[in-house]
RNA sequence: GGGCCUGUAGCUCAGCUGGUCAGAGCGCCACGCUUACACCGUGGAUGUCGGGGGUUCGAGUCCCUCCGGGCCCA
């Protein structure tokens, strides 16, 4: 073994020069020979293309990397694709405004489209100005624009040291991700698993789509309380309150909870809505508030979810007025028409948004005396598309579903099953599972995945349009498997002509999307080659790992398990690992309109590689961490630290002649106790680390390695170092015990680089670099047997022992202000019973190291005498100090 | 309102099943250019473990309660 170490370490362009060694090399190649139980298969996010990476992707990026090496180095092959999400509406908006173009199903493909223009970054295209293209050329350019954020995302994975297999990627919209998620969902159907339905619905007016529970946010929305009066037979007013007057047309009920004694003798009557003299039942629901505002609501199809609850619970009549672009149907409803409100509506209501329909009403309640006092400010709650910025409305219309437990299903009992899948995923940290849980128990219907968007991966359907030009969705066309993907929009089904679209005896194309989660939840499939490649498949499905945010973990996590449970009929993966947030100083959760992002290239640029991973691995899972630039720092102290020990760890035995040498690494040859002690107590460093990093608790394997490491720079190699320089700088002609000092050297340094290699890959694979061959991070994760062996009975307490020897000695040196390199005359220590021995067996070193040239006594300390925690109890309590050497000039 | 996590030295955090658990690093103070490292080394100071109850021979560690932070769901 050959060492070739430079005069000068360095941390600089390490990340450059490996990155392009891995490449070169293979290193991270995932060996598709190997079989399923010889596998790590890793189920990587795929972080979303259309925005920027933060410092939040680097570091929960850092732990999925820190565990796939570890396991590499156990002796598992590493499958660790990366995907790049590049479907959904970041993309469309930024296609939109890069090329000035908007998607419009309807067109056909043009094979020689050119857009108008490339690169408005920045300045929005107005959508007057977007010339319209067919889906499939929307696409394309979404390809096409996505590709450089592709690079640009690899370019800083790369730097960061992800040890991706770089030929194993994918994009959630490429033709692969589009024909799974297709497939998948017609096998949904098959399986009755996915099923449409006509059912009121979230609904954003804004985007003009339906809304999946799963993508709802609850905001703090400012409205006002309405004392409102609605008649009883008798001409006498009920009052309820309600925040939308403006749906007072669409009442169908009031209801009051059963309990409710105002009201109880209500029940069952009918009251007439103010303005519009409609008449409507009270009734009872369980679901009605008694301490909120009157303690009875109104019912209207639809205001909230409740009322949705209501109109189904009660079988109430439907009176729907708001539609899907937000505004009031423009005709005047049956049930109003020819009553007294008919013109108010007319005239007022009709065609208006739901704000200016609810000024209407309210001026309309005070004229006719049915408003009570003023509206009173509130906040409430209210449910938002989490990236729309008007309230949901709830409007009608048939939309596609998949089953996932939240709705009742004569089949099976789903929501019990994925109940028993969430047991038997294994959650790091644990607790996340209840989050799981409590999301699979509080679903309140199926998945909703049809959305009205454009850009995404189609529904693969197509109705028949009957004779009557009526369309008939209860049959939809469907396509073969070896078809897909397709987009009905701008393809006719097999046994169709294009000219036969729209008209009766033809077709229509559903002109819908499904949602993003769609095809992100099939992420465990799509990359392990389902359905394309069944010899990959096979030798990587189910998965190992899922790594992800906890923000979705009722989105990503419980779909992918949805998926892959109603397919494969297994959980998509054994483990799911999932990060925290990352925090500002002021614990706040780090974001953009905070102004407090931080680049995650220029961090990487400032402090290294290693430095920032160092940070990012010093956080357990599952924990919110601060962004700590003093945290880099010390990862950078110690991957410099790295260097320098192992440069001179490295340079004893080095022929002064060749400036080569031979390394030894043979365990027989640690025969001097204080070097036996170290090993027994790397050896248990191990352990600790091995268990630690089995248990997911990377933080905990890198706190003990480095303890220990440092202990070893600033004790061990103090202490061994005269020792280890031996009569010469030769590898030959040596005593015994300084071949022992450089053996137990070069076995700590080989098993600390293994240790350290998953934290700090740059750092440890170029001294790996001065004297192994190979990569480190292929390198076998180190056992504690051969430690032990080389060990055999020695105790760790005797380093502790001679390394508290040494720092007594320093004290007195210290205190008198004096350097370390003045020679000790004389001094008496003692040292507490437990480690005379380990001191005793140490002494010469201890000596060395503490330039005693003239006698050292050693005694028992008395009983109290010294402090435990102060140098290990042990107290020099004679010393005198000589000269320090003068100092030599330096060249 | 319900659920989960969290509150330990100025800062960031360890403290695993209750008994050397009152710790580490940073920062701070003092000293030191020592043939690996000044992006360094050596030594030192620092806390009624959020508050209050309780269980126990014994509690950061278990229970209750209150207060403060974060997230999810209503």
């Amino acid at each position: 073994m050959v060492r070739e170490v430079p005069d000068k370490v360095s941390l600089d362009g390490l990340e450059q020069r490996f990155d392009e060694r891995w490449s070169a090399e293979g290193t991270f190649a995932f060996d598709r020979t190997r079989s399923r139980d010889e596998v790590y298969s890793i189920d990587t996010p795929p972080p979303t293309v259309s925005g920027s990476l933060h410092v939040g992707h680097v570091f929960s990026y850092t732990h999925t990397d820190v565990v796939a090496r570890f396991w590499r180095m156990r002796g598992k092959e590493v499958f660790y694709p990366m995907g790049w999400d590049d479907n959904g509406l970041p993309t469309e908006r930024r296609v939109q405004n890069y090329f000035g173009v908007r998607c419009d199903p309807s067109l056909p493909y043009d094979p020689d489209f050119t857009p108008p223009h490339t690169g408005t970054e920045g300045k929005a295209v107005k959508p007057a100005d977007q010339v319209p293209i067919s889906r499939r050329n929307f696409i394309e350019l979404c390809e096409r624009l996505t590709a450089d954020d592709e690079r640009q995302f690899e370019e800083l994975w790369r730097r960061l040291g992800l040890s991706v297999d770089w030929s194993q990627t994918y994009q959630t919209i490429d033709a692969t991700s589009r024909a799974a998620s297709q497939r998948a969902f017609l096998r949904n159907l098959e399986r009755g698993e996915a099923y449409q339905a006509e059912a009121p619905g979230l609904w954003d007016v804004t985007f003009q789509t339906a809304v999946a529970q799963a993508e709802l946010e609850a905001r703090e929305y400012p409205g006002f309380f309405h004392r409102v009066a609605f008649h009883r037979p008798d001409g006498t007013p009920l009052y309820i309150e309600t925040t939308r007057p403006e749906l007072i047309p669409a009442v169908v009920a009031l209801v009051a909870h059963p309990d409710d004694e105002r009201y109880q003798p209500l029940f069952g009557t009918t009251v007439t809505s103010p303005l519009f003299g409609v008449e409507v039942p009270v009734l009872a629901h369980p679901a009605a508030a008694m301490d909120k505002g009157a303690g009875i609501a109104m019912c209207c199809t639809f205001g909230d979810l409740t009322d949705v609850q209501w109109w189904r619970e009660l079988r109430l009549p439907t009176r729907s007025v708001v539609q899907r672009d937000g505004r009031l149907s423009r005709e005047v409803p049956e049930w109003i028409a020819g009553g007294p409100g008919e013109s108010l509506y007319a005239e007022e209501l009709a065609g208006k948004t739901a704000f200016s329909a609810r000024t209407a009403v309210v001026d309309a309640l005070r004229a006719s005396g049915d408003l009570d006092g003023e509206p009173t400010p509130t906040q409430r709650m209210t449910n938002f598309y989490e990236k729309g910025d008007k309230p949901l409305e709830i409007v009608t219309s048939r939309q596609w579903y998949i089953r996932n437990g939240g709705r009742d299903w004569e089949a099976r009992d789903l929501k019990s099953e994925l109940l028993q899948r969430g047991k038997e995923l294994d959650f790091h940290p644990d607790f996340m599972r209840v989050r799981y849980e409590n999301w699979v128990n509080g679903l309140n219907g199926d998945w909703l995945i049809s959305r009205q968007r454009f850009f995404g991966v189609a529904i693969p359907l197509w109705y028949p349009v009957l004779e009557s030009g009526d369309v008939d969705y209860d049959n939809p066309i469907v396509p073969t498997e070896a078809e897909l993907p397709v987009d009905p929009t701008s393809q006719a089904p097999a046994g169709y002509t294009e000219d036969q679209r729209g008209v009766p005896g033809g077709f229509v194309g559903d002109a819908d999307v499904m949602d993003t989660w769609a095809t992100s939840s099939l992420s465990p499939l799509i990359v392990s080659g389902w359905e394309r490649d069944p010899d990959l498949f096979e030798r990587v499905y189910p998965m190992d790992l899922r790594p992800q945010g906890q923000d979705i973990i009722r989105t990503w996590l419980f779909s992918s398990v949805v998926r892959s449970h109603l397919e494969r009929d297994v959980l998509p993966w054994k483990n799911a690992a999932v990060s925290g947030w990352i925090l500002d100083p002021d614990r706040k959760k780090m974001s953009k309109s905070k102004g407090n992002v931080v680049t995650p290239m220029g961090l990487l640029e400032e402090h290294g590689s290693d430095a920032v991973r160092y940070w990012a691995a010093s956080a357990r899972l599952g924990t919110d961490a601060a962004f700590e630039v003093g945290q880099m720092k010390i990862g950078r102290r110690l991957a410099i630290k790295v260097l320098n020990a192992s440069k001179f760890a490295l340079t004893f035995g080095v022929d002064p002649e060749t400036g080569t040498g031979e390394i030894v690494l043979d365990p027989a040859k640690v025969i001097v106790d204080l070097d036996r002690a170290m090993l027994a107590g790397l050896a248990s460093v191990v352990e600790q680390a091995t268990a630690a990093f089995e248990a997911y608790d990377h933080t905990r394997a890198l706190e003990v390695t480095e303890t220990f490491f440092w202990t070893f720079c600033d004790d061990y190699l103090e202490l061994v170092k005269d020792r280890a320089y031996g009569a010469g700088a030769s590898a030959t002609g040596v005593s015994a015990e300084t071949v022992s000092a450089r053996t137990a050297l070069a076995l700590a340094l080989d098993t600390m680089l293994r240790l350290l290699a998953p934290f700090i890959p740059f750092a440890t694979e170029e001294v790996w670099s001065w004297w192994r061959t190979g990569s480190v991070h292929r390198a076998p994760w180190p056992t504690a047997a051969p430690l032990r062996a080389a060990a055999g009975d020695a105790d760790p307490v005797q380093l502790a022992a001679a390394g508290h020897a040494l720092a007594a000695l320093r004290k007195i040196k210290s205190e008198a202000k004096a350097s370390m390199r003045t020679p000790i005359l004389s001094a008496s220590m003692a040292v507490p019973a437990g480690l005379l021995a380990g001191v005793r067996s140490s002494l010469d070193d201890v000596r060395g190291a503490g330039r005693v040239e003239g006698p050292l006594e050693l005694v028992e300390a008395a009983e109290g005498q010294g402090n435990p925690d102060v140098q290990g109890g042990i107290v020099v309590t004679a010393s005198e100090l000589g000269e320090p050497p003068v100092r030599k000039p330096k060249a």
